[in-house]
DNA sequence: TTTCTTACA
DNA sequence: TGTAAGTA
């Protein structure tokens, strides 16, 4: 099948297709014209591309154990457990700077509000202590 | 009409 | 990633 179809069947655009193949995660044949010409199961390695590119791996390290995982299903693919496991520790950093930044960000609303209280204490004391003001005479 | 490559208001 | 350009 040729790029338009397979990218119909499986709701990838063209662009993302070639890209792919830039990527070295697939490799479609030419015809003569120079069309790239794709096989039946084209369809089911785009779903798995896709299937690890929303787990966030690069497309690097899809291109590292794609072959295993498209054969074996997974489970006997020995050299794609460092590639979970680098990428488990990885989310575990963002976690941390993620709960970081959220926490600076809840630091400042409470630092809002604590200048808003202190503004309007100032503003109720003005009140109910009768200050004068001296026009300068 | 579809695909190809290259390049970017 | 989309899209335009100029082909084959």
């Amino acid at each position: 099948m040729k790029i338009g179809e397979l990218a119909r069947k499986t709701g990838v655009s063209i662009r993302s297709l070639r890209y792919y193949e830039r990527q070295k995660l697939i490799a479609p044949m030419r015809s003569d014209n120079g069309y790239r010409e794709y096989s039946l199961l084209a369809v089911e390695q785009v779903k798995a591309i896709r299937l690890y590119m929303n787990l966030g791996f690069t497309t690097e390290q899809i291109a590292g154990f794609l072959h295993c995982v498209l054969q074996n299903k997974e489970a006997f693919c020995r050299d794609i457990v460092p590639v979970y496991e680098s990428k488990i520790t990885e989310l575990d950093e963002q976690i941390q700077l993620l709960a970081m930044i959220k926490s600076n960000l809840e630091e400042r609303v409470r630092s809002i509000f604590e200048e808003r209280r202190m503004a309007e204490e100032r503003a109720k004391g003005a009140m109910t202590h009768d200050h004068h003001h001296d026009d300068g005479r």
